[in-house]
RNA sequence: CGGGGCGUAGCGCAGCCCGGUUAGCGCGUCUGCUUUGGGAGCAGAAGGCCGCAGGUUCGAAUCCUGCCGCCCCGACCA
């Protein structure tokens, strides 16, 4: 018998481990912080992957490496950056280890000590930038459009599977560009990927909008993002992407001859999204019986699970087999299950593991020319003729996707509470949770003070805002427009 | 760094208070047979530095001391 998954309203927490465990997409590492990603969920980060890297592609943009180890000293050029990053990077100091004298177990040999120490990356945007110092002389240069897939690491005091580890997953854009628009313009371009992305692959809903000066990125200018909203009415930044203005060039001081031959320090920009997406997929969808993949990432798209009777087992895999071979050649990811388990553990574990569309072929299936067809999503099952089997699964498969997005939206919507009063704000947020449109005077001191009395943050300051003269609830003072507060992961 | 919990078979746990046969149980694993439409049944089998190091004792999973590690909840953060 496997574990039982708790239920959400029992303890939401305990029930997001129990599904990354029981959905196998991964485990606890022996290293305080990290974590195994599993097959099961590194073929969902490959299924990102694949597609972000297409759109990525698809606008120009090429993909490099640069070393996951960076001199200290080139963290500390440009001074907003340090301060952000300071206080969670690993160290690198010496580069070999000894067997201790008493050969029970091996210490950094101190005769190993490193000249300058090196720093684990916790992002790249310092020695990319001292990178592209050498790259860029001329306007002809620009722009630079690079992305790179790699691992990161920052020190957190507190750590969940997916949604915050030591050493992440990630892909980092870094764009160098002659004018200040032009850089902008990258930088929305990429928001707009990743809200694509969110909703069209991911069923994830998501809201565009920009940081705030102490929420933003360190060593950014503005930081947009995608927020997104778990079932528990708590905020998750799924994407951001930075415009960093001159900040990095003046810092490594990358600077291109312009058109008027004129010297001008280039404008930047920095983007990313993370193995933290895998987090916001499974607490968009999933439920008390485990993971809820949409079709448009998931790894396996249909389970084929063939009921073997006494006699007919051999009739009965053929058919299996062939209604496989259909769909896969049909484009669809299919899975055949002929494994000695039986059908009932078989059904359990593609349901934890989130399987869209279950199909079971036995005796009575051959005969009626029918095949029972489960959607994860509802739960529901029923049998459907073998007849035009392929259609039938790509419109099922279609129709998954979408009632995942509109259920999560529908959600998120309802989530979305407009409040005008500083005990509506507190009421809403202890009794319903999810964003709060409140009118905010644009001061830190008060974003700090909200912060420090509610623990709720300011998720963004929405794009799509209609500017409207307000009020804001907490310090009295006249605001030009809502923006979104909520508890956030 | 504070608060809580845990460390015994691959996984989940009991045993510990109150020291004493050969350290148990469930799941999983292996073999065989019967099965197969929602986590199968029977029979047999394998599998343990009881987190580590000291100490008390005739005797320690159990008591004492120290250490290590992990998880969860809070303060910082993609």
């Amino acid at each position: 018998m496997a574990d039982v998954i708790t239920k959400r309203e029992n303890d939401y927490s305990q029930w997001y481990q129990d599904v990354v465990k029981n959905a196998k997409l991964a485990e606890h590492s022996p290293v305080r912080g990290c974590m195994v990603i599993r097959p099961n969920g590194f073929a969902l980060w490959e299924n990102m992957k694949t597609e972000l890297d297409r759109m990525f592609k698809e606008t120009g943009h090429v993909n490099a490496y640069f070393p996951i180890f960076i001199p200290e000293s080139f963290l500390s050029k440009e001074a907003d950056h340090v301060e952000g990053f300071a206080k969670e990077c690993a160290i690198v100091t010496h580069s070999r280890l000894r067997v201790k004298e008493d050969k029970s177990g091996v210490e950094p040999d101190p005769d190993s000590k490193l000249e300058e120490n090196l720093i684990v990356r916790p992002t790249s945007e310092t020695i990319i930038w001292d990178t592209y110092r050498s790259w860029i002389q001329s306007w002809r240069d620009l722009p630079i459009l690079i992305n790179q897939w790699a691992n990161v690491v920052r020190w957190e005091m507190r750590t969940r599977l997916f949604l915050r580890t030591m050493e992440f997953l990630w892909q980092e854009g870094h764009t160098a560009h002659a004018t200040a628009e032009e850089a902008i313009e990258e930088t929305e371009k990429i928001l707009d990927i990743y809200a694509h992305f969110a909703e069209y692959f991911m069923a994830m809903p998501v809201i565009k909008g920009i940081k705030t000066e102490s929420e933003k990125f360190a060593g950014a200018d503005k930081t947009y993002c995608i927020e997104a909203l778990m079932q528990d009415g708590k905020a998750l930044q799924a994407g951001t992407s930075h415009f960093l203005g001159q900040n990095f060039a003046k810092a490594f001081n990358v600077q291109f001859q312009n058109k008027s031959n004129a010297l001008e320090y280039v404008w930047a920009t920095s983007w990313g999204v993370s193995t933290r997406l895998i987090g916001g997929l499974i607490m968009t969808h999933s439920d008390d019986q485990g993971l809820v993949l949409p079709p448009r990432i998931a790894p396996t798209q249909v389970v084929v699970v063939p009921i073997a009777g006494k006699d007919n087992a051999a009739a009965v895999l053929e058919r299996a087999k062939a209604i496989t071979n259909d769909l896969k050649a049909a484009g669809i990811s299919v899975k055949l299950d002929d494994s000695d388990q039986r059908p009932g553990w078989k059904f359990n574990e593609y349901e934890v593991q989130g399987v869209p569309i279950r199909l079971a072929l036995g005796g009575r299936d051959l005969q009626n020319g029918t095949i029972e067809l489960a959607r994860r999503d509802l739960r529901s099952k029923e049998a459907v003729s073998q007849e035009n089997l392929v259609q039938t699964i790509k419109d099922t498969l279609a129709a998954i996707q979408q009632n995942l997005f509109d259920r999560a939206q529908a959600y998120r919507d309802n989530m979305i509470t407009p409040v005008d009063t500083w005990e509506e704000f507190l009421g809403v947020l202890d009794a319903k949770g999810g964003f709060i449109l409140a009118h905010w005077d644009g001061t830190a001191e008060t974003e700090a003070l909200i912060k420090e009395e509610t623990k709720a943050t300011i998720r963004c300051i929405p794009l799509d805002q209609q500017s409207e003269a307000g009020t804001d609830p907490r310090s009295g003072k006249p605001s030009a427009g809502r923006v979104l507060f909520a508890r956030a992961y």
